[in-house]
DNA sequence: AGAAGTTTGTGAACGCGAGAACAAACTCGT
DNA sequence: ACGAGTTTGTTCTCGCGTTCACAAACTTCT
């Protein structure tokens, strides 16, 4: 049989970088849908997304021809058409593990159903943790994790949980059968091939921030 | 007079990629002091902070030559150095405004502390938060916030609002003086020169994993 | 002291991403 | 129908970051 894809869906490899700018696209998009406007043109929608028209160009370019020449976008169908190469026109099973601080945040968060993904399961630990409710939906025991993500078939795990706890976790994930692991943790997880992890780190923000802080000082201090 | 920089401390730009491997290499340091270690070998350090280590070295010679050839780098000096180099041998002020379900995981965040930040205040614009106490600090109108910045000397803001209001936030921060942004809502900021505004974005990175997702389950169909 | 072994620091090659610049393709007015 | 104006898609160039590979510098053993 021939290939499924469509012509204007080849398995092209689209450049990291370009991906890490798709949702912003996205939600460009988003935002100009709700305030009503049906065309954009590239300089237009480069600036809501807060970079430069040609690298937005570029970037539109890797999914296909979506723009008319001399007119713009259509927003609502590149909209859609993002949204397909990402991957969020379906909801994705997501479950959370460490329901502390982070956790709880994290799971009253309303901007998750509304992207594309839907919290399955709340994990934790503790078993004083467990019964308790956030957000509709009830904190169980890590335990149930293979079974929550055999039943619903889940492919991403968020870990909240302590740094000394993550990697165990993260192994616990990838056994049953996780394939993409957002991590909160501050701490380097070691993963099999094929197994895709991303880390968010607030200290390590802040420290970056922190280093040409330092800098704008000592430039001052130059110049008095 | 002469410069009173160092000869190991000139004025060298440091890459911006290097920048933000820095903090990775400060916590696995940190790792490595608390384990007891006192010496190890790039190839020891790069494995603990997830890198490659001919990288390691690269980044580390932007500081300077910190270690010793045939032995290796001292742990405790390495990391003093590399913690000066990012400027977090002192206590940075921080602000966070926006104390709801995300802002009170970050004023619980203790983590803070132990690397470099300390939170003075916590500001939020709805009067309902005011006077309740979030890990020993007290939640104030956001109309403080120019006293705030001016008595405590505040460079670095934590923006944790909705989105709509982010921008609104923002202005008023760099207008009272803030020069550093670490931005939560998923917004596009826009400030002026001279002030650095680094995201995180929940939504983004999971829509990035779910990208990846969708490639590992396509290409399983191409094969079966 | 000297040879063998170890590990750093860096020069050089390579690949990817950013941005400028322009031809192609479309609309609109006449 | 045709020219003027507009905006996309793409080519080309440049700079940055990654990685390899190796000389320099140190330790250890004989
Ligand atoms: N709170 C923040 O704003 C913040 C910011 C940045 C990073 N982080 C990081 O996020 C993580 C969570 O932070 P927090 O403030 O929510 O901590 P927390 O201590 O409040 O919550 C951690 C939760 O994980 C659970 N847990 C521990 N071990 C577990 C295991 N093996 N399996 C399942 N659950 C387990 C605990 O029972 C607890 O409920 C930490 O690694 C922290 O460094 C937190
Ligand atoms: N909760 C999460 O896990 C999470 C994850 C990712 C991103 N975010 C983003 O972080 C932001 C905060 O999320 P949240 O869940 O804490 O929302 P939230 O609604 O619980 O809290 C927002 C707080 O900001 C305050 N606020 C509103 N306008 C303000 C203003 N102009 N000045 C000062 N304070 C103001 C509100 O009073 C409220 O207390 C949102 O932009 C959200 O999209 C949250």
């Amino acid at each position: 049989m021939v290939s499924a894809r469509t012509s204007s869906d080849p398995a092209r490899d689209i450049p990291e970088a370009t991906v890490a700018r798709l949702p912003v696209y996205l939600r460009a998009l988003t935002t100009l849908v709700d305030a009503g406007t049906s065309t954009c043109s590239s300089e237009e929608l480069a600036q809501a997304a807060g970079v430069n028209s040609a690298k937005l160009r570029k970037d539109l370019s890797y999914l296909g021809s979506y723009g008319t020449r001399g007119v713009g976008y259509d927003v609502e169908y590149l909209r859609y058409q993002i949204a397909r190469e990402i991957g969020v026109t379906q909801d994705w099973p997501v479950v959370i593990v460490g329901i502390g601080n982070l956790g709880h945040a994290l799971a009253n968060y309303s901007g998750f159903r509304s992207r594309g993904f839907r919290v399955v399961a709340l994990l934790d630990a503790d078993p004083r943790r467990h019964q308790e409710a956030v957000a509709g939906v009830v904190v169980r025991p890590f335990a149930d994790l293979e079974r929550i993500v055999e039943e619903q078939d889940v492919a991403i795990g968020v870990i909240a949980t302590p740094a000394v706890a993550s990697q165990d976790v993260a192994d616990r994930m990838v056994a049953a059968g996780i394939t993409s692991i957002l991590n909160f943790a501050p701490s380097v997880l070691a993963v099999p091939d094929g197994v895709d992890v991303r880390k968010v780190d607030l200290s390590i923000e802040l420290q970056i921030l922190a280093y040409h802080e330092q800098r704008k000082s000592s430039a001052a201090e130059v110049i008095a």
